[in-house]
RNA sequence: GGCGGCGUAGCCAAGCGGCAAAGGCGAGGGACUGCAAAUCCCUUAUUCCCCGGUUCAAAUCCGGGCGCCGCCUCCA
């Protein structure tokens, strides 16, 4: 599989050691509940995940959550609550909203705080190194002591002076220079090191905890595109300054969720929480929302887009839930169309995992299964939507079972449609016409053909 | 100003040098129906922002425009 890696601008084979990919995905600073566009790293990383781990590969998945942060500090503050409360709260709210929208839990949710000695010991050795720097209680990373600083996001150390939009830190030796341990203010959560007592700084707590748990050499770093400069190029700087081996192979950076063509954010405003977008369209809809769209591009969110990958979605549905219901028809040859389109669905995503063409074969062999069905081909129906479950599956989608009634509910219904058959034969249509409009409002979709009318609960993705 | 990305049908969106440009949504026509819904069939880009160039061949490569966006500050 080929992959889109930021620090080259190239497109690289993944190529891991024994049949494990070790990925590390920049997780949520829990001071809130998340909106939408933080869901866009997590469910398309989580669909990577799956299709790598369908692919035969063991997939070691790592992701932070940082429970320790100003803006915790101070929305503890703002509600006379403990920064830990505070944490606790939004990490528990963070993993209900992500399985709502099917994102599977990582191997491996290390806290921030749980490696505060990890942390300082890392300063230690930077600071004895000398990349590093102590100044009043502070400790500052040295960039002008690692002159591969900015190889990740194409900026040369320089021009951070000519910006001048930051006011510069009178403590800093350069204005890039970035801090490793923050001197704590009275009253703030702080933890005690050779320097006073601080807390760690923001960037240095994936460098430890990706140490820690996938070792020095990572094969894949993700997060948003946000987050390559400072914070990627920051831990880069500090793990290589380190071991001065490469720290990951490969870095992956998802293109943000826009609003008519603006970034969204929380500062900006435009925002939605991610449960109620999920309450209105349905965790499904929003995973297929997503990976309609390369993951590198940005996407634009508005309600009428995921209600339009909501009804594509509901199509895939129907098809599935048919074919299932059909009963059992004779042994089937194998379909060579399906075979190709389940290379072309695998070629797609070898290739920079393009979801959206991997989608539009899905697809395809939905209208295939559509087409066996009304020939008759009840295994060559069967067939397709075994496929589309199974390659769907690979990406997290299409495993929603098709909804069942009871026995007793199956003669109910049998029985009102035997009872407009006869209306309708009396040519009593507008009661009739009531006994499927009712139905309908149940959720029970009537069909009329030319063998009588079948009848199937209307897709409704979850 | 520096770095990066994007511009394909009414809308969304694949394609990355060579079958007359996937797929979805929407729209129109037909089959089916008492009328619908669902489904099936057909139609909906001779052309890929514009202008040059390379090539037997370009949406795809190169150069130059125009437009939009992101990062450069906490940010998925």
């Amino acid at each position: 599989m080929r992959l889109y890696n930021t620090l080259t601008r190239n497109h690289e084979e993944l190529v891991v050691q024994d049949n494990t990919v070790r990925m590390y995905v920049c997780g949520p600073t829990v001071y809130d509940l998340i909106h939408i566009g933080n869901a866009r790293p997590m469910i398309v990383f989580d669909a990577l995940r799956r299709y790598l781990e369908s692919r035969g590969y063991t997939v070691i998945y790592v992701q932070n959550v940082t429970d320790i942060e100003d803006k915790i500090i101070r929305r503890a503050q703002e509600e006379g609550r403990t920064a830990e409360e505070i944490a606790a709260h939004y990490t528990e709210e963070y993993f209900r909203d992500l399985a709502a929208l099917g994102v599977g839990r990582p191997t491996h949710s290390p806290r921030a705080t749980a490696y505060v000695p990890q942390m300082i010991e890392l300063v230690q050795r930077l600071v004895s190194s000398g990349h590093a720097y102590e100044v009043d209680g502070d400790v500052y990373f040295s960039v002008a002591s690692f002159p591969a600083y900015g190889k990740l996001s194409g900026r040369v150390r320089d021009d951070q002076e000519a910006g001048a939009r930051v006011e510069v830190d009178e403590k800093k030796r350069h204005p890039g220079d970035f801090a490793l341990w923050k001197r704590s203010k009275p009253g703030e959560p702080s933890w005690p090191s050779p320097w006073g007592d601080g807390r760690p700084g923001w960037h240095t707590e994936c460098v430890v905890m990706s140490r820690d748990l996938l070792g020095e050499t990572i094969d894949i770093h993700a997060g948003g595109s946000d987050l390559i400069f400072p914070h990627h190029e920051n831990e880069l700087a500090q793990a290589e300054a380190l071991t001065g081996k490469p720290f990951v192979r490969i870095w992956l950076h998802n293109g943000l969720l826009t609003v008519r063509g603006e970034r969204m954010g929380k500062s900006v405003g435009n925002f939605a929480y991610a449960r109620d977008v999920v309450a209105k369209h349905g965790g499904e809809a929003v995973r297929y929302f997503y990976l309609s769209r390369d993951w590198r591009k940005p996407l634009d969110f508005s309600d009428d887009a995921v209600a339009e990958a909501k009804r594509a979605l509901d199509r895939v549905y129907d098809s599935l839930w048919a074919a299932e219901a059909l009963p059992e028809g004779g042994p089937a040859a194998p379909l060579r169309e399906l075979e190709a389109l389940e290379e072309r669905f695998h070629a797609a995503l070898e290739e920079d995992f393009t979801t959206p063409g991997a989608l539009g074969v899905l697809q395809e062999i939905v209208g295939i299964g559509h087409q066996r069905r009304q020939a008759g081909d009840l295994e060559g129906a069967k067939a397709a939507a075994a496929l589309v479950r199974r390659l769907g599956g690979s990406l997290g989608l299409f495993q929603a079972p098709r909804p069942t009634t009871s026995a007793l509910a199956d003669d109910l219904i049998r029985l009102l449609v035997e009872l407009r058959a006869d209306l309708r034969r009396a040519k009593q249509f507008a009661l009739a016409d009531r006994v499927r409009d009712k139905l309908g409002e149940l959720g029970i979709d009537l069909r009329d053909g030319p063998e009588g009318t079948t009848w199937a609960i209307r897709a409704r993705s979850p």
